[in-house]
DNA sequence: ACCAGACACCCACCC
DNA sequence: ATAAAGTACG
DNA sequence: GGGTGGGTGTCTCGTACTTTA
């Protein structure tokens, strides 16, 4: 069934050579001189050694030992290293701290060069008791009297890293993303990449976004309080670039947070205040309203409230004002209260049913409602994501001026911007569409003609040709552009909150959405204002509350 | 879409 | 000796 | 019982091999 094909042994040099030869053009000016050098060194090595490199690049590093390393390719390891070593790539004199030779020793090796006792203690307890004992650092020949053979240092991580985020503008993709192109598991769009447009304008944003992620890292690692305060030292001030300013309000928020909880109000307020993205006025209320200074609360609140940056916050906004406004004796009115069906259910206890693995509720209330003639399915965001997903192809992937940047993106880097849509005017012929009904013949077009192509929206092993059909046949030409204008209005929150389940009436030409909640869950808000959305546009969704019998 | 959002599930608290 | 976790790889 | 706020656990290709417990 996978037809993998087969990759030439060499593969991966392929794929970094691009990479580097990529940002070399287009990044020249930006590069270091020891990066320039880099690439210049790197391309006059014998390629044996870079295979070598390339292979060990995309290891855990930045220490190998020698007798790990082994690959059919590479017919010696000694003389493909030596190379390697000439140019400063690679060091083998190099003094390991306890902690670093420990992470390369198994645990029997461990106990053996140590001469351990308690040989049933964990690894880790291990290390731990064992550090205080060899507190100095040396040379891997020393600590292990040359029993283990060689180990290699790395001495080019931060150079590739700086050639990895170049190139793919981001530090969450990496060199796979060519080899899951190649076995065919991913195939992108096959859009005009801006030659001009570059994600970093300067040496300073790739200096600033480096900066972030390192604070990123430490902030998961950090567990006292001196290392919040320093992560909260290094903050950049603010940023005029404005991925990057996000970035930066994200991680003050998440700095903030960790703060909260450890009870450090003031250091908290501070970055929420230097936070221009959500919650972080939502946290400073919350903040106020326990420090008991209902008056500031209220004043945040109201600003709040007359300029909310999305329907979360205003949404969350208006449930503080409710219990604030009664504390401070003042009145608000309460919305009205939203008039979605709900329905209750009660079925038997599905560990009861014997035999078969266990089913999740919304499984079991498909199955209660599932018909050969009512077609019922699990579809959560699945079906209208996917089916926006694939109205909006044409425009979605226009190759606009930085739109795209790299050959791995499954949607325009300005996806979640809220430009997006006044920068293609031409969505509006896209629902002009629905206008004449079509819009089906539109959406089919796109499923058959990009089919296994990449899309933010689109999951394709999801959506097979009945489920497709079933649902552009039953649902009105007008929900779906109601539905899609909504996800427009804010593609970042409204891609999410969609109910569980879809029920088909082919003979009625009709069709429900179902969302499940078991004992114990309850609605969310992004699901909330779904459900007010459609009950107010006539849209037929309703709530699904089980209890077991 | 930057160890994340995007779900359900758990507990605690307030009426 | 087993299952779970980590890692490398296409 | 509701309404809350807060905190977890799960999962992103699938497979083979090594290490840990
Ligand atoms: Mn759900
Ligand atoms: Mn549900």
């Amino acid at each position: 069934m996978n037809a993998t094909p087969d990759l030439p042994p060499t593969y991966y040099l392929s794929n970094f050579t691009f990479l580097v030869d990529w940002v070399a053009v287009r990044y020249e000016d930006l590069l270091t001189q020891e990066e320039r050098d880099f690439a210049d060194t790197f391309q006059h090595l014998p390629l044996h050694s870079q295979c070598l490199f390339v292979r060990l690049s995309s290891r855990k590093g930045p220490f190998f030992r020698a007798d790990k390393i082994n690959y059919p390719e590479i017919n010696s390891l000694e003389d493909a290293a030596k190379y390697l070593i000439e140019c400063g790539f690679i060091d083998i004199q190099v003094l390991l701290s306890f902690h670093e030779v420990a992470h390369l020793l198994t645990k029997a090796e461990l106990v053996e060069a140590f001469s351990v006792n308690s040989k049933s203690e964990r690894k880790s307890n291990l290390i731990d008791q064992l550090a205080h004992l060899y507190p100095s650092t040396k040379e891997w020949q020393q600590w292990t009297n040359k029993q283990l053979g060689l180990v290699y240092c790395l001495k080019t991580q931060h150079i590739i890293d700086n050639f990895l985020l170049l190139f793919f503008g981001n530090s969450h993709q990496d060199l796979t993303e060519f080899v899951l192109q190649d076995i065919g598991l991913f195939r992108y769009e096959n859009y005009t990449i801006d030659e001009q447009h570059r994600i970093f304008k300067t040496r300073e944003e790739l200096e600033l976004y480096k900066h972030l992620i390192i604070l990123r890292e430490q902030l998961e690692l950090a567990s006292t309080h001196e290392n919040l305060v320093e992560i909260a030292r290094q903050i950049p001030d603010s940023i005029q670039a404005h991925t990057l300013r996000r970035r930066r309000s994200k991680l003050c928020n998440q700095l903030a947070y960790k703060f909260e909880r450890q009870h450090q109000v003031d250091l908290a307020l501070s970055l929420y205040r230097q936070s221009e993205l959500p919650p972080a006025r939502e946290r400073q209320i919350r903040l106020l309203e326990k420090q008991e200074k209902y008056l500031e609360a209220w004043d945040m609140l109201e600003s709040l409230l007359t300029a909310p940056v999305d329907e979360q916050e205003l949404q969350i906004a208006e449930r503080i004002s409710l219990r604030l406004a009664k504390k401070l004796g003042k009145s608000y009115s309460k919305k009205t209260p939203s008039s979605v069906t709900e329905r209750s259910l009660t079925l038997v206890n599905p560990y009861n049913i014997s035999g078969t693995q266990q089913l999740n509720v919304e499984e079991i209330v498909r199955l209660h409602f599932h018909s050969t003639e009512a077609p019922c399915i699990y579809v959560e965001n699945q079906l209208l994501t996917g089916l926006f997903g694939l109205w909006l192809w044409p425009e979605m992937f226009r190759s606009l001026d930085g739109a795209f940047a790299n050959p791995f993106q499954s949607a325009p880097l300005d996806m979640y911007e809220a430009s997006f849509s006044l920068k293609r005017p031409r969505i509006t012929e896209l629902f002009c569409l629905f206008e004449d009904g079509y819009h089906k013949q539109h959406i089919r077009d796109m499923w058959r003609m990009k089919q296994g192509l990449a899309n933010h929206f689109v999951n394709w092993h999801f959506f097979n040709e009945e489920i497709l059909n079933l649902a552009l046949e039953v649902i009105p030409a007008q929900h779906l552009a109601l539905i899609f204008k909504r996800i427009l209005f804010d593609v970042r929150n409204n891609r999410s909150g969609l109910p569980d389940l879809i029920q088909f009436f082919p003979d009625k030409n009709d069709y429900l959405m179902l969302e499940v909640k078991g004992p114990g869950d309850r609605i969310q808000d992004n699901q909330r204002r779904w459900l007010d959305f459609f009950s107010a546009n006539k849209i037929p969704a309703e709530v699904v509350y089980v209890s077991w019998q």
